[in-house]
DNA sequence: GCCTAAACGATAATGATTCTCAATATAGAT
DNA sequence: ATCTATATTGAGAATCATTATCGTTTAGGC
């Protein structure tokens, strides 16, 4: 159960964060911005307000939940956590994001950053490009 | 000098545009955020408006003398395109930015792109960590 | 030097995100 | 189950980064 998660995470249970969490849970597209989450939720019918909604995913991400991405769109996208790490690779044509994990990329990363005399905490790595998607406009050039 | 740049880049030479380029040229921290462009040089003397910096950086840009940057602030940071490409490790404390170039992670990307059926044409990889910087503030444990 | 389109600077407008605040709901204690 | 102290909510104002507008200035071909 969705409350279980919020409890764990020191959070009150509360409609809307039950709301958004559920949605996250259920949605096919993994990847959303505040907007869209907050548009899903009113297009269902559900009474909530964007800051709400903003303020949830900031909890959210605080509490380890959820975490947010900086595409190349500059628009912050929340991905709900679970599973391993993953990175990711977006399509410039039709966004669509595709998720893989490369055990030779993260072991180089870290060798990296011990190299360059850092403790590593976190990285971004996002791969650009066309995919070959039937829905994918403007293929076949 | 920078008025071949331009002229190459097919721009006008104008004296904003070569007041900014020479700042990207001459400034000791390589990536640097719009804001922070335009308060070098307001606070050298100079006479230039945001919007000016805002234009020039997105020209810049649009011709490949410049790249920009979402590093986890979200701000949009630009660097003088120089040299070959690289990826970045940003320290979470003191913001200092290192960059590093890796064969193989390079080499995996196209690989991972190529299997998931894209056709890969950019990528974005930062690392994060805490630097062993003097300077750095919070160090030592 | 002249002329015209391009570029400029100031400022208004926009889009995303955060803040404010009065009303409401939660969780714990009766 | 009811009460209470406090956290949370929704609406809208405020803020921050970025872009658009517009009257004025400038670059560069003639
Ligand atoms: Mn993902
Ligand atoms: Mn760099
Ligand atoms: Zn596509
Ligand atoms: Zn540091």
């Amino acid at each position: 159960m969705d409350s279980e998660e919020l409890r764990n995470a020191g959070l009150k249970v509360t409609t809307p964060r039950l709301k958004i969490l559920t949605l996250l849970e259920n949605s096919a597209e993994r990847h959303m911005t505040a907007e869209t989450i907050y548009r899903l939720l009113v297009e269902g019918g559900e009474v909530i307000g964007l800051a709400t909604v903003y303020r949830a995913l900031a909890q959210f991400e605080a509490a380890g939940l959820i975490t947010r991405h900086h595409f190349d769109s500059g628009q912050t996208v929340y991905e709900l956590e679970r599973g391993p790490h993953h990175d990711h690779i977006v399509c410039i044509r039709c966004g669509r994001v595709e998720e893989f994990y490369d055990k030779v990329i993260e072991e180089r990363q870290r060798e990296i950053a011990a190299s360059l005399g850092f403790t590593l905490s976190d990285h971004a790595l996002t791969l650009y490009g066309q995919c070959n998607s039937a829905d994918c406009p403007g293929r076949n050039g």
